[in-house]
DNA sequence: AAGTGGTGTCATCTA
DNA sequence: TCTAGATGACACCAC
């Protein structure tokens, strides 16, 4: 790795700073938004505002678990611990993007700001999100938020962001600012085009050779990047020009994974979306094959059996006893259960009146009617209504109302009596009609059966009409019965569905997390490399270079270059222009 | 008494 | 054209 240096001194920062400050107001982001302090001093009045409101749970328990550094569900009010990454300047300033045009990390982050939201939602999930991450940047970082937040925490400009304290310059700076601020730094380093520079010449690069290695620890910390992002000298010399620090040399690689994170981070909060819960959900469905739904959920809880046993063999098989009995009476008469795939179920087989599949209907027969049949299935007990509302009063007949006189007669009596009562209106239509077979053989018999039972008697007008109207009546009742089967199936598949989709969404933030976080160590040790090579950087008189004037850039072909900032401002302008033009 | 879920039936459409 | 299945809508019943 060649190192040379350049010994052109480099003017002022004003341009740059102007550009830097342009890209916050051209985002439509506020100071304040990304005040460190200032947020806090809002979070705590809004914490006050919607104490009895209708986010109470949310800002009560959101607050609360921020405390604990807890992510908080918006929808559901529950907490979850904070695995972002622990400071999202962190994120924004740390490794910078090789193959990212520096403005174009800037427009990535004008979607955030642009969305459809209110601004006043996106502050506040802004503050929420800062928080979080900030306070966990206290963890993380130890030395470096000592640094970044070594202000007095009164002091809103100096603690808003990881500047170095007492810099006005630093006051416009925003969080957001420093992920943005990286641009002309993350070409600095980054950029092959620096080769091209009329500057990287041999005359002005000088090699940079290792002058000093014990002083490094002393001069840059290693995890204090303050004085290589925000140098006094900066400090001292561009107070008056009030513009944004200089740019991140390190910045943005980031920036598209944390716009993701944020934007993810963004729809937890607006959808309620809790990782730790769906996290559970997952391990609850990963430990239990079967489904977990609640059958409350369900539309009843026959169907919650249903769908529990259409995928899970031990549900089915737990069922079948109870339904066995059920089941083999049942089936005896002939009833078939619902099936629309692979759920045949023992349950339904015993609820058995109806047949899904055609070949199963034949010669079945409507056998529910039976009390003790039904019986034996107590969710059943409704099954056997007799619907004589519509009945025509001619086909009613003497055994639809048995005199009071019938309680008195004999056991047997009183059992014709209650089957009678059982018995349906179109069998009592038959009945009345005198139809010399049963309804079952009516409603389930093939069309040639059906037809030639109908070959062999001598029938009325009205009493073929009466079959025909029972045949169709009975087989639309067990398609109704199959349709509203189908109708609960559907919803208990959905239902499945949507609780698998919460489970995947719930794995792939789980990912990004993890992955963020090992984005985050890699910047972090990039920001410990850079400054340790600029900190090693002598010039003829064997002193450091100014960090203010001078920035590391990386070339192409793996070369690291030391330059004046001024073309590095210049550089950014230009890098800055190209996505611009290219998006017209 | 009103609400809800289950059921049967009709009308209609489709294959 | 007939038949059967599917389904929305309605009414009734039990709770």
């Amino acid at each position: 790795m060649g190192w040379e240096s350049h010994l052109t001194a480099a003017s002022a920062d004003i341009d740059l700073i102007d550009i830097l400050w342009r890209q916050d107001i051209d985002l439509g982001a506020g100071r304040e938004v990304f005040d460190y302090s200032h947020r806090q001093k809002e979070q705590d009045v809004e914490k006050e505002l919607r104490d009895g409101g209708e986010q109470d749970t949310w800002a009560g328990e959101g607050a609360e678990a921020l405390a604990r550094n807890l992510l908080v569900d918006g929808e559901t009010g529950e907490s979850f611990p904070a695995q972002f990454p622990a400071d999202i300047s962190s994120i924004t300033e740390a490794v910078p993007s090789e193959s990212e045009p520096p403005a174009l990390q800037n427009n990535l982050l004008s979607p955030l700001l642009t969305g459809t939201e209110s601004p006043f939602d996106l502050e506040q999930q802004w503050q929420d999100l800062m928080s979080i991450m900030e306070m966990q940047a206290m963890e993380v970082n130890t030395s470096a938020s000592e640094i970044l937040y070594s202000a007095p925490p009164g002091d809103p400009l100096s603690t808003n962001y990881s500047l170095a304290p007492n810099t006005p310059i630093n006051q416009n700076v925003s969080l957001h600012q420093a992920s943005l601020g990286g641009c002309s730094q993350d070409f600095l380093l980054f950029s092959p085009e620096v080769e091209s520079l009329p500057v990287a010449s041999s005359s002005t690069l000088l090699p940079l050779a290792p002058s000093n290695s014990t002083s490094l620890n002393s001069t840059f910390g290693s995890t204090n990047l303050t004085g290589l992002f925000f140098p006094p000298q900066l400090n001292g010399t561009a107070n008056d020009t009030a513009g944004p620090e200089l740019p991140d040399p390190l910045g943005g690689l980031l920036d598209e994974a944390m716009l993701d994170e944020i934007s993810l981070m963004d729809l937890a909060i607006e959808e309620g979306f809790n990782p730790v819960q769906a996290s559970q959900l997952e391990e609850e469905f990963d430990s239990d094959s079967g489904l977990s739904l609640d059958s409350s959920h369900s539309p009843s809880s026959l169907s919650s059996s249903e769908g529990s046993s259409s995928s899970s063999s031990s549900s089915s098989s737990s069922s079948s006893s109870a339904s066995s009995s059920a089941s083999s009476s049942f089936s005896e008469e002939g009833a078939v259960g619902y099936s629309s795939d692979s759920e045949t179920l023992d349950l339904e087989e015993a609820e058995g009146a109806v047949g899904y599949q055609p070949e199963y209907s034949k010669f079945c027969r409507m056998s529910y009617q039976d009390p003790a049949q039904l019986s034996c299935l107590p969710y059943l007990e409704h099954v056997g209504h007799n619907h004589t509302y519509n009945m025509a009063p001619s086909a009613l007949d003497s055994a639809d109302l048995p005199p009071p006189s019938a309680l008195k007669k004999g056991s047997k009596e009183k059992q014709a009596d209650f089957l009678d009562k059982q018995m349906s209106r179109d069998e009592h239509r038959a009945r009345a009609m005198k139809i010399p077979f049963t309804n079952d053989k009516i409603i389930n018999l093939p069309v040639e059966e059906f037809n030639e039972l109908l070959s062999k008697y001598q029938l009325s007008e009205a009493q073929l009409s009466l079959i025909r109207d029972i045949r169709r009546r009975g087989k639309n009742k067990m398609a109704a019965q199959n349709c509203r089967k189908r109708k609960l199936d559907t919803i208990l598949n959905l239902e499945r569905d949507v609780e698998d989709l919460q489970r995947d969404k719930a794995r792939l933030l789980r990912e990004k997390v993890e992955f963020l976080r090992s984005l985050r160590q890699m910047k972090q040790k990039v920001q410990s490399l850079y400054q340790e090579v600029f900190g090693r950087l002598r010039d003829e008189n064997g002193r450091p270079y100014s960090p203010s004037q001078y920035a590391l850039q990386y070339a192409g072909d793996g070369s690291v270059l030391l330059i004046p900032r001024t073309m590095a401002d210049q550089q950014a302008r230009r890098q800055e222009r190209k996505p611009k033009d290219r998006r017209k």
